[in-house]
DNA sequence: GTCATTGCAAACCTTTTGCACGAAT
DNA sequence: ATTCGTGCAAAAGGTTTGCAATGAC
C-alpha cells in the first residue's frame, strides 16, 4: 500500500520525464513512510547516513519538485520553517499553536468547496488547502485547559 | 462601518492593555481601509510618507501583535513573503498559482469544520484558514486556458 | 554522448534582535 | 517615573543560486 503509493509517484516522475535519482527516490520514500511532517532539516538528517553527500540544497530542489508535481504539499506550523507532507490521500490539517504539532484529519466533505470558490470568483480551481488551529490533546492537558473561554489565560502573543 | 471596523479593533488593543501608538493606528487604517493583501514592503512604502521614520521592523512587529490578537490574518501566495489581511468578516482566499492575485471569498459554510475537526482530532479548536488554489480569470485569458485538462500545458514547475 | 541533476559554498532576502531614545500611561 | 514601543543597524536563519563535476537516460 505504501509501496503502491511510492511506485505510482515514481511513475508521476517518469511521466514528466524527470530523471529518477537515487536523490528523489530516498527522499521520496521517506515522505511516503514517514507521517511525521518533517522540516527540510528532518529529512536531511534523517537520510543523510544513508547518502553520504546528501546536500541540503537538493533536499530543497527536491522537495519544491514535489510540491510543484503535486505529489507533496507544504505546511507552516508556526516556527520557522517549512514543513512536508506526502498526499497521497486527500485530507487536511490540524496545527497545535502551542507546540507545533500537526495532525493529519481525513475528512472527505471538503469537496463541494473547489466548486463553490470556481463559483463565486471566476477562477479555474485545481485544489485546496485547509488548515485548523487549536490546542492539542497534550497541550491541553499540559496547560490545564480544557474550553476555549480558558484560552485568553495563554499568552500565545508577540511575548511567547 | 469601516469605521466600526477601525473603532472596535482598536478598542481590542485598549482591552488587551496595549498602547494605542500613531503607527499602529495608521497601519492598522491602512489594513481596514486596503483591501489589496499587502506585503509587508507594500505597507511600509504606503505608509512612510505619513510616518517618515517609520521603521520597516515596527511594520513587522505591529502586524505580529495584530496576527497574535486575531485582528489580522497571514497569507502566503507563492512569492517571497508574507501577505496580510484584514479579518473583519470571516472568508477565505482564493490564490493565482500563476500571478500571486489573492480574491476574497465570503462563504459562511465552513463553519462546521471547526467542530468536526475537534471531534476527528481531539484539539480545542479556535480557527481554521482555507486556501483555494487555481488560475485568476485575467491569467486564464492571457493563457488561453478554460479547463482543467488544459493546465498540463503549463509548466506552474520549478522551472518557472 | 547529452543534458539534467547534484554538491558545495556563497549569496540572498525576509524577518528578528539588541540597544538607546522617546513616548504613553 | 516607569514601562512599553520605536527606529536603526546589524544579525540571523531559511532558502536559492552559480558553477563545475557527476550520473541518468
Amino acid at each position: 500500500m505504501a509501496e503502491d503509493m511510492l511506485t505510482q509517484a515514481l511513475q508521476q516522475l517518469k511521466d514528466h520525464k524527470i530523471r529518477v535519482t537515487p536523490q528523489r527516490q530516498i527522499i521520496l520514500t521517506y515522505l511516503v513512510t514517514h507521517h511525521n511532517h518533517p522540516s527540510v532539516e528532518t529529512i536531511y538528517q534523517a537520510l543523510e547516513s544513508q547518502l553520504p553527500n546528501l546536500s541540503l540544497a537538493t533536499v530543497y530542489n527536491t522537495l519544491k519538485l514535489f510540491v510543484d508535481l503535486g505529489i507533496v504539499i507544504e505546511l507552516q506550523n508556526g516556527d520557522a520553517g517549512t514543513h512536508y507532507d506526502f498526499f497521497g490521500r486527500p485530507h487536511y490539517h490540524v496545527v497545535c499553536e502551542n507546540c507545533g504539532k500537526i495532525t493529519d484529519v481525513f475528512e472527505p466533505d471538503l469537496s463541494g468547496i473547489d466548486t463553490t470558490a470556481a463559483r463565486l470568483s471566476g477562477y479555474l480551481v485545481t485544489g485546496h488547502n485547509m488548515e485548523v488551529y487549536g490546542l492539542c490533546p497534550e497541550c491541553q492537558a499540559k496547560l490545564g485547559i480544557h474550553h476555549k473561554s480558558e484560552l485568553q489565560r495563554l499568552n500565545l502573543s508577540h511575548t511567547e
